[in-house]
DNA sequence: GTAGGGTTAG
């Protein structure tokens, strides 16, 4: 570095953001400083690399340049590569064809290539590939890697592969590449195969296996690997516990990030989200505060995913109010992913209005909004009964904001109806359709038409689910239960005997609780461990109070068989979260709020005991079903009864 | 003076 180079350097240090990289510009100019080409590519490369938000003016800094050279258009392109704008990348590598006399280098091809990769523009990149290949540029090695990593991306193995073995002297980021290509586009054994043939494999070619093996649910064999690898560092331990924890396996997730600790590594911020993650799914709230702690010691409060992963974890445990402090408070700058934390986090408390008020504050905060956000925003509409906003945001996705609705969309329009008892307009809406509705529509209709004990609708949509998927023991509860409720015995003896003959079995519903640090599942039905006892004892007690002194009536109508009334009382009483508030009431301390984590649907005979518990006890209760949040307090529910 | 492969949230 010369001089110059090393003064500017030092001042554009100091340079934290805009407004001071401005004064610096304006004295560059009047010095005329700026019109040396190392010095405007030093300014260029600190807006595009150190700062955020400034890609704008990066672009004009270029334009403004009187000679730009290839250095500033390759730093253009790259810091346009990982926005949320890649195409810029392309349009500015246009712009350099057209007005620079000296041609594009391997570095103008790479930053573009990745732009394409993020796009997941096969025809960018193929024209990228051929413009590399007229200018001897496409066996680079800096340039093939990302070539593979484009065509991966866009799902053209055959491409990959190709570049690959056109590749004079691959290196191992170069096999690398090939293998994830493999993954990439779901070839597991193709990568498995390639990886066995590498000469050389260093620590990233293991974690890849990792990571692809996690990312296609294959959990034994990414055990396998991460045993048998000679060396682990901290990306081999977060790919574990973020994959583990990705596939629903929260407690291998926990066990992974235990063992993290105990060989002496340091949590970072991915084993950090990873485990969050995994709290979020167990409902594990104490442990989510003493991570929170831990980030905060640690300084990484500035990181947004971790924040987000915070917010999201908050959420999941009920504690909407930590997940609100969070996300008001955390320094980075929030994403799309930060506000759509937030807004499932309301939505699941039945909060709709205040989630569509942040969907406002998102947009005025300049965010656009995308596919995600708006599954979010149904979401809210439908768990809040807000039918008519619901369907007005629905049709402002398209024509405002030219976001075409996926099947997820449909879903959550259909679920919107169906909640709010409006079957038939649920059924027209599924119908007219212009995507072939998927099981999943169909089974929200059905679980709608339960809800409200709409015979024959439901055996309408049985029939459509019985010809997509019929195997599945769910609907047939759900059709059971139907006919239950309206004492229909014989249909529900019949579809009984259609689940025996096809060797169906109900899968079980299970709550969990966490005391003391503790974890403890109920399954109901299951063989009694000493837990199971003592909640059973508990909740005799408890169900006999709330008889006489709440009043307390057994709502029977989901269970299964046409048993005698007690039988039924019984059948019910062993729903798996009774049973969890029973336990948690005699274990927990006095004023304590019981948490339970339910995996299915909460029925309405359990959800009228948590109104009386919560009366007659005194005592509130929170309860995480399938689809949201309940909490109890005082004899009536969060939910309105709405749910 | 700039790079490619491995882990981060909805």
């Amino acid at each position: 570095m010369n001089k110059l180079e090393q003064f500017c350097v030092s001042l554009l240090k100091n340079c934290k953001n805009l407004t001071s990289l401005q004064q610096f510009h304006a004295h560059a100019l009047k010095t005329s400083l700026s019109a040396d080409p190392i010095v405007a590519g030093k300014l260029l490369l600190h807006c595009t690399v150190q700062l955020s938000g400034t890609l704008d003016y990066a672009r004009r800094l270029l334009l403004h340049t009187s000679n730009p050279d290839v250095f500033m258009y390759n730093t253009l392109i790259r810091g346009f590569s990982d926005s949320d704008t890649p195409h810029d990348s392309i349009s500015t590598f246009t712009l350099m064809l057209n007005n620079l006399d000296s041609p594009p280098d391997s570095f103008s091809f790479a930053f573009t290539l990745k732009a394409a990769a993020n796009m997941r523009c096969f025809r960018t990149g193929a024209q990228l590939h051929c413009q590399a290949l007229t200018r001897g540029l496409d066996t680079h090695l800096f340039v093939s890697t990302t070539l593979i990593s484009v065509f991966a991306e866009c799902g053209c193995l055959l491409f990959a592969r190709k570049v690959f073995d056109e590749t004079p002297d691959p290196n191992v980021v170069t096999w690398n590449a090939i293998v994830t290509a493999f993954f990439r586009c779901d070839d597991v054994k193709g990568a498995e195969k390639v990886f066995d043939s590498m000469p050389l494999k260093n620590l990233a070619s293991y974690n890849l296996m990792l990571a692809g093996y996690t990312k296609m649910g294959e959990l034994e064999f990414a055990r396998r690997v991460f045993e048998e690898m000679p060396v682990k560092d901290e990306v081999s331990w977060s790919t574990m516990i973020v994959g583990f924890a990705r596939c629903g396996c929260f407690d291998e997730a926990f066990g992974y990030f235990r063992e993290l600790q105990r060989v002496g590594m340091r949590p970072n911020e991915v084993s950090l989200t990873g485990v969050l993650s995994a709290c979020a799914q167990a409902g594990a709230l104490e442990f989510a505060k003493i991570l929170h702690g831990f980030i905060e010691k640690a300084g990484l409060v500035w990181i947004t995913p971790v924040n987000n992963a915070l917010t999201d974890t908050y959420s999941k445990c009920g504690s909407v109010d930590m997940a609100r402090l969070v996300f008001e408070r955390m320094p980075g700058k929030k994403s799309i992913v930060s506000w759509t934390s937030m807004i499932v986090g309301l939505a699941m408390q039945g909060y709709g209005e205040e989630a569509i008020g942040l969907f406002h504050e998102m947009e005025e905060s300049g965010i656009k909004p995308d596919g995600i956000v708006f599954i979010a925003i149904l979401y809210a509409c439908s768990h809040a009964g807000l039918v008519e906003q619901g369907c007005d945001f629905f049709s402002k996705m398209a024509k405002v904001y030219g976001i075409k609705p996926a099947i997820e969309h449909y879903g959550c329009m259909v679920d919107l109806y169906g909640r709010a008892g409006q079957l038939l307009k649920a059924y027209n809406f599924i119908i007219s359709m212009p995507i072939p509705p998927n099981v999943v529509i169909w089974r929200t209709l059905l679980g709608a038409c339960s809800f409200y004990g709409n015979v024959e609708l439901a055996e309408q949509v049985q029939k459509r689910l019985s010809e997509l998927d019929p195997n599945n023991s769910g609907d047939h509860v759900l059709l059971s239960n139907i006919y239950a409720g309206v004492g229909k015995w014989k249909d529900v003896a019949i579809v009984r005997r259609s689940m025996a003959e096809m060797k169906m079995t109900k899968s079980p519903g299970w709550s969990m609780i966490e005391v003391d640090k503790v974890m403890y599942t109920f399954i109901a039905g299951a063989k009694q461990d000493d837990a199971t006892k003592e909640a059973y004892r508990n909740l005799k007690e408890i169900m006999m109070r709330i008889r006489v002194e709440g009043g307390y009536v057994p709502e029977v109508m989901n269970v299964l068989h046409d048993i005698e009334e007690e039988e039924k009382e019984d059948a019910v009483i062993t729903h798996s979260e009774k049973l969890a508030v029973a336990f948690g009431m005699g274990r927990l301390s006095e004023g304590s709020v019981v948490r339970i984590m339910k995996n299915l649907r909460v029925c309405k005979d359990c959800h009228t005991v948590m109104k009386l518990i919560s009366r007659v006890y005194r005592l509130g209760i929170v309860l995480r079903d399938r689809s949201r949040f309940h909490s109890f307090n005082g004899g009536v529910c969060s939910c309105k009864d709405y749910w």
